[in-house]
Parts: C-alpha cells; sequence; structure tokens
DNA sequence: GGATATTATTTAACATGTTAATTTTATCAC
DNA sequence: GTGATAAAATTAACATGTTAAATAATATCC
C-alpha cells in the first residue's frame, strides 16, 4: 500500500553498479567449476594456491598472496589447512628467516594433474558458450580497467 | 638452485584466469570506494544493503539478498549489525509471517544522502580514467556474459 | 480439513576477507 | 657492532562467504 520511497537520482541504481556487476559475473563463472572443486575437497581459493605453486614451484607466501589474490592473512590459514591435508610443504627460507617458502606435496601435485581436464573442459565450455574471442576481448578490457585504476593516482 | 617445476598446459595460468582477474577488477574498483565507506563507518555490503533499500524503500529479506548480491545468511547478519547501528528496522510481514521486512530508518537515509555525493563524485572518476563509452561497453559486456552462463544448462 | 510438501528465514559450522597490531628477522645508519 | 627502521609473516578480532540443517509459516493435495 505505501509507495516506492523516494530516491537520490545522484546514485547510480544498484543494478548497474560496476562492482556488484563484477561480482556477480565471477559468481556466474564459479558456479561452474563449484562441482568439480566440491568433488576433489577443496576450496576455490585453496584451489588457486595449488594452482599458482604447481605454477610457480616453491614460492615464499608473499608470492603466492599476490598471485592468487588472497591477503596474507588468509593465505596463512589456507596454508596451514593446505598442509593438513597433505597437499602442501612449508619450511623457512635459510637465505632470509622471515620467509615462509610453500611448494606442492607429491599427493597435491597429483591432484592437480587428477583435475587439469575437468577444469580445461569447464572453461573450453564457458568459452564455447560466450565465444572465444569475445572472450578474450572482454578480459582484455577487465585487464585495461585493471591497469587505468592501479596506476592513476587516489584522488583523496 | 632448484629449476620450475613442470606444470600441466591443459591449466591457463593464473595469470590470465577469468575468476581472478574478476577478483583483481572488483578489488581495483572497491580500492576507491573504500576510503569513503571508513569514513562513514559502514563496511562494502553494508553499504549495499543500505543502497537496496534506499533505492527499493522497504523489501523482504529474500529481494535485497539478489539485489544486493549478497546470500541470505550473510544478510541475516548484516541487518543484525545494521539495526545495532539504528540504520535499518526490521518487522514481520503481517500478510506472510515467513516473511521479514527491513526498511532505511531516518538515521540510515541520512547517511545515504550524506554520502552520495562523493559516491557520485567516486564514479564520476573512474569513468573519466577509462572511458565513460568505454564502461558501458564493459558492463554490457559483462551482462552478456553473466547472461549467458546462468541461462544455459550445466554441463554436468 | 488435515497430512504433506514448499517457501522464507534463520542458525550452525567452518572458511575466507579485512584491518590493525605483533613478532621476528634483515637492513641501514652511525 | 649497536640502535633505529623496514620488511615478511603471523596473530587477533570482527565481518562476510558458503553449505547444510533447522525452524516456522504457507500452500497444496486428497
Amino acid at each position: 500500500m505505501t509507495a516506492p520511497e523516494p530516491r537520490d537520482p545522484a546514485l547510480g541504481t544498484t543494478r548497474t553498479s560496476l562492482p556488484i556487476m563484477l561480482l556477480r559475473a565471477r559468481e556466474a563463472v564459479m558456479a561452474r567449476f563449484r562441482p568439480m572443486l566440491h568433488e576433489i575437497g577443496v576450496t576455490e581459493q585453496q584451489w588457486r594456491v595449488l594452482r599458482v605453486l604447481d605454477e610457480g614451484g616453491e614460492l615464499d607466501v608473499s608470492t603466492v598472496a599476490h598471485r592468487a589474490a588472497i591477503l596474507p592473512p588468509s593465505l596463512t590459514r589456507i596454508l596451514k589447512s593446505l598442509r593438513e591435508k597433505g597437499l602442501v610443504a612449508i619450511r623457512r627460507d635459510r637465505d632470509d628467516g622471515r620467509r615462509s617458502l610453500a611448494a606442492l606435496t607429491g599427493t597435491g601435485r597429483d591432484l592437480i594433474l587428477g583435475a587439469a581436464p575437468d577444469s580445461a573442459m569447464i572453461y573450453a565450455e564457458i568459452s564455447r558458450l560466450y565465444g572465444m574471442e569475445r572472450l578474450d576481448a572482454l578480459m582484455a578490457e577487465i585487464d585495461a580497467l585493471i591497469g587505468t585504476l592501479q596506476d592513476e593516482p587516489d584522488e583523496n
């Protein structure tokens, strides 16, 4: 019975909010991968960490955090749980006692290798549905947006 | 001294992973808004909920969850904290006892109104840096990606 | 009209995000 | 060499993400 409340036209509507759209897009993509991740018993973030270690070999925590887009405090907990699962090994850097180094165990590598075909198939399906060139172009644009926002100084 | 570990070429590199790129993009955008949100003492998610309620008036929890892209269990907690801050009011729907209805309080509306100019300026700055038309095109493409992935059935 | 299924929300439990503070080790200046 | 500083990782504390289960109210079927 009550009429819709008035709203400030200076605020864009949440329907077209850039951060929310990026969130929804990520969710739509991840929904395709989630069944596979559930199957092998790792979370999305744990999977990212495993992949980064597969690509980079033994890496220090800061590098893993940067490449996997995970903040250091989260990564500390994730590495702990991955170690408890026997998927990664962690040791101190002898040359620089401040650093921790993480690497896949044999078990961890096997898990990646086993899941790789499924992962590739899911990505291929996304690429097929949306269009491969179109997807490449979209990712290039997103990359450009990131570059633009990070290079330019904040307006504060 | 150890050489880089071999990796499976079937897995794309994490550098070009679509989910990670969307995550980074969101982070790059939110970094611009974060100082303002910190200023007014609300989190990013709380801000989204407040904006949705400003746009939609009194809404049931499910609708807010959908529009703000927040899962119901998270929203329950967020609404509780917003109520404790005096920014929203919650009551039961008389026509359907299962539903909870949330609405901005006067304080909540004042907070939105006070922050609106800053919010608009930040968005305008992003638009200026990246290009307004380019940003519109990017958002249209992201929207198309979401539509594509949600409409098509899962391949499982 | 009462058993049953469905829907809306919440609770529970665990994982991660986020900021600030702390700890440990290196580095620099002198 | 020693004291101040900086860097890397962790811990702490609180907020949110995520899935499953529980709760409560409505809708449906016979």
